[in-house]
DNA sequence: TTGTAAGCGTTATCAG
DNA sequence: CTGATAACGCTTACAA
């Protein structure tokens, strides 16, 4: 049943040697006997045992995934989800898969390193990650391709979201024509470095342009998702409110929007949200939400298709961040 | 750097075979020496070389993952990813990881079964997949061991909801009291098994309880997702409505509710709507959505279990079809 | 241009 | 109870 390298060359009186010459397009084979291997494998559907080349190769065409549990942000968060499977596409496109780099891997405790070691993956994939993983760390001092969507680390190749030019965006939007209005930012836990630039991009454009900020119209909300967004919510309404209010993503806006409702604030009308993600939800929501759209195919195809250069040419210098441009939309819950 | 069993063998006088032994608790070794072999391994932090134990043992301590694309379900379906990380929890915490099994492959395209045998994995998990997929029906003639908490295929054992239970729920929740509502449904695609179900049971019960169809009040939705929930409701409104609406699943339900208020139909008041799925957005929505709990987690550990016993044990006998019971949660679109 | 043979790091079967 | 030794299926010098 199962074909090896051997059984090839015997069926076709070839060596060994030369099969894999030719599945391996390396050293000479004269054209015949190429196509003749060739036709001949691809009629028996050969496929090369993947453990054997492994072992000696050390090349594995596969590409290590890290998704941090530790955040408690799971496979099903909509920005994260959504990136790792344009990232997954690319790859397998280009012939290499995904594997999930596990640490605690049943008994014996596994640094990401070793793991990568042991598994000869070709290069990490920080899909999301702590910044206060050692391990993170630690995979950035060995020289092992890698690239993240999320966390920045020196040594790493990030490409993420162009955070101020979003926030730029929305306060452009939001003063345009001179306006004057109050604007507060419900900001993400500031341990995270995309909320942390958002809201850091908020503050310097207030100070460049010199509009107040009234530090009772910012709230930091405590963790991600709809229960921290409308908890921030609720502290926000201890006072009177901005009359745009910007918050650090989308999964934080939608559970503010739904606290001001409950409170009977018109949105629009009494108050303006803009948000930052644009996932799929935000447009069928009611109101629909104006939120900056962040590319996420963009950034993760950017991310595979630098990955798999740091691979194949290692040699080939690329810059270490790359920010890929985002988008204000327009919809109901601004004016 | 990297040590093999040989170096552990020269470095503590003993032979390779020996330490092999220890490692795979096979065969006889004196008490003193395990320990001392253990003991050693722990402290330099040895890991032995998958790729080698795969060639010689053609076992892998990896589980292949379908996760079809075909249906266009992300991995950023709520449902599905949902499962997915509650598995992949479970068997990581037993040793064992998760890859995903793709076809194609760069260039060389490859059935799952060759990609199992290639990649030696030890079972196969179907989170989702396509019926009309010749290569799943293939995987479940070789006895490959293999779940699925999607698509119902002879041969592979299948753990899913109890939809026909989650229908029976909604509909006595319903006629309550004796009440004589006339209820309809919006079901989903009916290639979909787990749409297909939902859309008999409902079907089947009034069937039984000699209550009358209006096929007026029953629409299919094309596809998954809020909009094609939208255009079912849509179509709905082109005649009178029911005063209660079952749907096929919450993303649906969602764009139903959207579509119904676009049209100023009041709800609970009008017409009630009961949902399937519990999805995490389903009791932060507008009102919040009164729908059928699916108990993820305990599918994905039933799956998951299941799974490892036929890796482990493929002689002890198990059922095929696994139910996992439903809960109807009770909000605010029925009174 | 093709063939030969020595590894890669394990596991498993025998002897000792 | 422990130690040799032959696979496992492939890659890669090197020889023919």
């Amino acid at each position: 049943m199962k074909r090896t390298i051997y059984d090839i060359a015997r069926e076709l009186n070839l060596s060994p040697g030369t099969i894999s010459k030719v599945i391996n397009k390396t050293g000479n084979v004269s054209d015949e006997t190429r196509e003749r291997v060739l036709a001949y494998i691809k009629k028996v559907g050969y496929v090369p045992a993947t453990s054997a080349r492994m072992l000696k190769s050390k090349k594995s065409y596969t590409i290590g995934v890290v998704f941090s549990e530790d955040l408690n942000i799971g496979l099903e968060h909509p920005f994260f989800a959504s990136i790792l499977q344009h990232f997954k596409k690319y790859v397998e496109n280009e012939g290499y898969e995904l594997s999930f780099i596990v640490s605690k891997l049943g008994n014996n405790q596994m640094s990401y390193y070793e793991w990568c070691m042991n598994k000869k993956v070709d290069g990490v994939y920080i899909v999301v990650g702590d910044n206060g993983d050692q391990g993170l760390h630690e995979l950035a001092l060995k020289n092992i391709p890698c690239v993240s969507t999320d966390i920045l680390i020196p040594g790493i190749h990030a490409i993420v979201s162009d955070n101020r030019m979003g926030i730029i965006q929305s306060l452009d939007y939001v003063y345009q024509n001179g306006s004057s209005k109050t604007v507060g930012m419900i900001a993400g836990p500031q341990h995270s470095r995309a909320f942390l630039e958002r809201y850091q991009a908020f503050i310097e454009y207030q100070n460049e342009q010199e509009h107040p900020i009234n530090p009772k119209h910012i709230v930091f909300a405590e963790s991600f998702g709809f229960t921290s967004g409308y908890q921030a919510a609720m502290k926000l309404l201890e006072n009177p409110l901005p009359k745009v209010l910007l918050v650090g993503s989308d999964d934080i806006a939608l559970g503010v929007l739904k606290a001001l409702k409950d409170h009977n604030i018109s949105i629009p009308k009494d108050i303006e949200i803009i948000g930052f993600d644009d996932i799929h939800f935000a447009k069928h929501f009611t109101p629909s939400l104006t939120t900056v759209k962040q590319d996420r195919e963009r950034i993760a195809t950017t991310a595979a298709k630098k990955l798999l250069q740091l691979i194949n040419h290692p040699d080939r210098p690329v810059e270490e961040v790359i920010r890929i441009p985002v988008e204000l939309m327009v919809r109901e819950t601004t004016k």
